[in-house]
DNA sequence: ACATTTTATGCAACCGATTACGTTAAATAT
DNA sequence: ATATTTAACGTAATCGGTTGCATAAAATGT
């Protein structure tokens, strides 16, 4: 056997081996072919056997163009997020990509870079590409969710990460940033700090939306009243730095706590304070958003809040396969909410 | 026309339309109508836009298994990395995802997770994906790279980045790490430093081998003798930092000079080091490889070489798609060297 | 020994676009 | 007025699997 089929298809045989090629070489049709290359049952071990040596001696691959037409599926999912190249985000695509590359499927990324025009053709393009399931991250910009609908009226999975938005039967994993924000700003108050200051990101966005929620809340629990001053939004962008020091200097009050929606911008407020003489923790202390690595490292370390990004990334993965398979069905999960936690460092201790 | 159109595909019509449905409508054939939508010139200006109106009122997008089938092309560029979730890897795919989506390529993504196992597996799975091209920066693991073969063998492009190889026409994107690796290391012994040590990444890849070629170098332009404890071999896990400790502590000749193969290493060395009461940049002084943002947020700053990612994962994108419209020849460019930097920052500063 | 079910395989119609080749009618040439 | 291009479109094969239905052979039942 070995000779023959060696015979036929020779190791530099460029063209490709077809289902075909292995029909006409074994005798059989291509039906059977297929099938014994797909397991069928209704195949009898022993051809099954034969083809499938024949198709690993030849070299035979399917030719997924093919398939794909044929089952109208990709086993690929796409992911749209605002920036590749941000530590949280990188992380959660790590996780993406190790679920999906666990289960045989492949990732297709693209970023919006904060653009709603570049996540609307993005999306497009993604349908355009067949992907099975769609995962997205929102932009800053985006008001306007009808790119989303070809998905939905198609009953193609589509959730949601993060940067999230409540669409009927679209899932959403992220966590729970208003109890998150709550946290952050109770510590700081506990630590002492009557005058904070929140600075946030967007607020069409949920999370940021919401981590002001927790702000406020947490504000008014403790008997401080919430003002306009308490609140800075901003694109947190680390460039635009002096608008947050800005405010920070002309404040009537001053300010001794600052409540920041993430670890970047947190880390540029406290290089930059420290430059012009500000003493953290003992004039102001700062809380930050993510844990990333740099939090750890800055001086003083940033207290912050873990958002586990790699957890929510083999999540999202899991369960938007699990969906595909038909093994749960995420239609009725609504949302899932991975746990937070407050990591206390120098930057909010009292001394 | 509008109205014909709108009531033979109400926008709530769930099938997806063809270019049959559209030839049935307009009395056209298929090949009319495919042509319109490619824009052939054989085809009538009139008939043209008649077929482009109704394919738009239609909601007609054109179905990419079927073309990808027909056309053995799939305008998709599969990516292989050891990990996303670094500084520097994000910050490239970043920019070979702007480059790749300007010019309307998709991009698959997979990680191996520094495992030779795995990278072969991705490699496949991407090549029965029927990627156009393939780009990869290689496992810490991979010894042997017949996995590259089918790439060769049927002319797909493929085009190594950062941790290269050299394969018969296969471009190479990466910075001379060899004279990037003599500059640190002069730059070190300019300052002062006698007992040099380099911390080292996996010596099977190129990026490691030719910046500890460049250490060896420095240090014989410099009547400095290299010897094999001037040299650790490390995974740069900084998890796994005792070791560099215990090599610190026990050299001979107390050392003063630390050439660290890439910052996230030489961060947590420093962390270490300050902590266990070294002086840096008095008793050692120290330079990492890579300019992660942690290098500048440290304290003290880090020396270190800038990697500019982007613009690598840009022209690496820019340069594949290029090779694929005809524009250039890429086996002919062999490779492309960008530009690397030394910055000087306190972790080597004389004081 | 004959009827019925089961097993194993083949036939042929899809999936939806692309494209070489053929055809007709109009435009240009001689 | 006839021959020759050219423009504009249609026919049908092709890309390579998948799968419902048909069929023949083998196994089981009575």
């Amino acid at each position: 056997m070995r000779n023959i089929v060696a015979l036929y298809f020779t190791e530099f045989m460029q063209k490709k081996v077809t289902i075909y090629d292995l029909a006409k070489l074994l005798n059989v049709s291509p039906a059977t072919v297929s099938r014994s290359l797909n397991d069928h049952h209704s195949i009898s071990k022993k051809t099954k056997e034969r083809i499938l040596l024949a198709a690993k001696e030849s070299g035979y691959r399917t030719n997924k163009f093919a398939a794909n037409l044929s089952k109208q599926k990709s086993n690929t999912i796409g992911v749209v997020v605002p920036k590749l190249n941000s530590y949280f985000m990188s992380t959660v695509l790590s996780g993406i990509e190790k679920a999906a590359n666990d289960e045989g499927y492949n990732l297709i990324i693209s970023q919006s870079l904060e653009s709603e025009k570049k996540e609307k053709l993005n999306t497009k393009t993604l349908y355009d590409s067949g992907v099975d399931a769609l995962m997205v991250s929102l932009a800053y910009e985006t008001t306007d969710y009808e790119h989303f609908n070809i998905f939905t009226q198609r009953e193609i999975p589509l959730l949601f990460f993060d940067r999230v938005f409540t669409l009927p039967n679209c899932p959403t994993i992220l966590i729970d940033n208003k109890a998150a924000g709550f946290e952050a700003t109770e510590h700081l108050i506990s630590q002492g700090c009557k005058n904070l200051l929140h600075i946030s990101g967007n607020l069409k966005r949920n999370v940021y939306a919401e981590r002001l929620q927790g702000f406020k809340d947490a504000m008014v629990k403790n008997g401080l009243s919430f003002r306009s001053y308490n609140l800075l939004e901003t694109d947190l962008d680390p460039q635009k730095i002096d608008v947050v020091l800005k405010r920070i200097k002309k404040a009537k009050n001053q300010i001794d706590g600052l409540f920041i929606a993430n670890d970047t911008m947190a880390v540029e407020c406290i290089k930059e304070l420290k430059k012009i003489g500000y003493k953290i923790p003992e004039e102001i202390k700062i809380v930050g958003f993510n844990n990333d690595p740099i939090s750890e490292i800055i001086s003083p370390a940033l207290t912050t809040i873990d958002y586990p990004g790699y957890k929510l990334g083999v999540l999202a993965g899991q369960s938007i396969i699990s969906h595909l398979n038909g093994t749960i069905n995420l239609q009725s999960a609504g949302s899932i909410i991975l746990k937070h936690r407050l990591i206390t460092r120098e930057s909010t201790e009292n001394k």
